[in-house]
DNA sequence: ATGTGCTTGTGAAATCGTTCACAATCTAGG
DNA sequence: CCTAGATTGTGAACGATTTCACAAGCACAT
């Protein structure tokens, strides 16, 4: 696997997600091997994308036959980074939260849940999907100890910002936010941010422009 | 306001989206006039990409002295479908359904919630936000009477495709769709879908490739 | 009324991502 | 060992999106 020269696409790692998760089902159903036809079908789109998005990374098939799909499997785990166990804490142990916290799924694939935080006197110290939860006053100390790579933010845009920037001085590096706030923090940490408001809203111009 | 040729670039409009929730802070804060410059800086973008952005609508601006925050509002709610209340239904009570259901501000930006449906037996009859879970198996009657609009999917990967085309034969014509499945749906329906693993997965490659 | 300073709207250029098309190379079968 | 059939890997073409750069237009001061 070479890495790439420079930064990759993002369109092109969200796809290698999506492959890995058909590659799983047709390991599962025993098929030894995959063609990038097969693969473009089953993540809607075509061969020549799989190809080339595979491309970035190294040559993993075997020109008339396809792709292995255990070995293509390591590959984009690897790729991915998921060969590797990643700590995750929930900042706000509201609905959003808990739901992240209840999602069985990211245990599986390398998201180990090991801390949830919420400001909320009355939340703390209640369990959430086998984690307690703590005082969000605690942060920086907490992360730390707890040696997490990841956050998710699932709280108010007010305190949010505000909060991003303590988790990247406690050592976070990647951040998913699902409040609307725009979080300023150093460039050496990544925030994706998930916009439930906003993907209606992409849904409502597609309706109206129909 | 001229209709787009054609189909517009979906990050156009997702940046409308953004342009649109900075305009109304900026309208709370009682600022009368924006500047392209001004909004890139909210959605961290450029002066000439918000006014490439806008272009493809309509000339909202006034050169020398820029927007003005309330027509730029209306104008943008306009284009976005968001003159009007969006009815919604929202398959799944569980965890992240529940969330969307509860989540206020949807119904501030016109999207009400008026239906909530599960197969679960004994989620049925409770009421979630306000809205009495209805059994799934009466989907299509329900979602007609309902006059629904859009639909959120919140059920297992399992059981999405098939009620995505019991929806759209019921007259839905944009889903929202948190479950990992691949969905088959007529063209004239718009599914969006929002991966929370996936999401993890691109930060796990950031964090390997920093 | 004119000049100054600022900001828009938009073609043109640059960049980025996708699709095409085909040589290279593999397997399998005779 | 050789041929037929399949599929990869990848430059090159294409298309889409972003950035650049500047004329046009407006407000305000003089």
């Amino acid at each position: 696997m070479h890495t790439p020269t420079r930064k990759t696409a993002e369109p092109t790692v969200r796809r290698l997600s999506l492959y890995l998760r058909y590659l799983e089902a047709f390991e599962q159903a025993g098929r030894g091997t995959i063609s990038s036809g097969e693969l473009a079908q089953s993540g809607g789109t075509t061969s020549a994308q799989v190809r080339k998005d595979l491309s970035f990374f190294g040559s993993f098939g075997k020109r008339g036959l396809g792709y292995s799909t255990h070995e293509l499997t390591v590959h984009i785990r690897e790729i991915l980074g998921l060969d590797r166990q990643w700590r995750l804490v929930i900042i706000g142990a509201g609905k959003i939260g808990s739901a992240v916290a209840g999602h069985r799924g990211f245990r599986d694939r390398g998201f180990e849940i090991v801390g949830i935080f919420d400001a909320d006197p009355h939340r703390v110290g209640h369990a959430l999907g086998g984690v307690t939860v703590s005082d969000v006053r605690h942060l920086e100390t907490e992360v730390k100890r707890l040696r997490a790579d990841m956050a998710v933010l699932a709280m108010p845009a007010e305190s949010a910002p505000e909060v991003a920037t303590r988790l990247a001085k406690a050592g976070v590096h990647a951040i998913l936010d699902f409040s609307t706030a725009q979080l300023e923090v150093p460039s050496d940490v990544t925030v994706r941010s998930v916009n439930l408001a906003l993907e209606l809203e992409v849904l409502s111009f597609a309706l109206v422009n129909r």
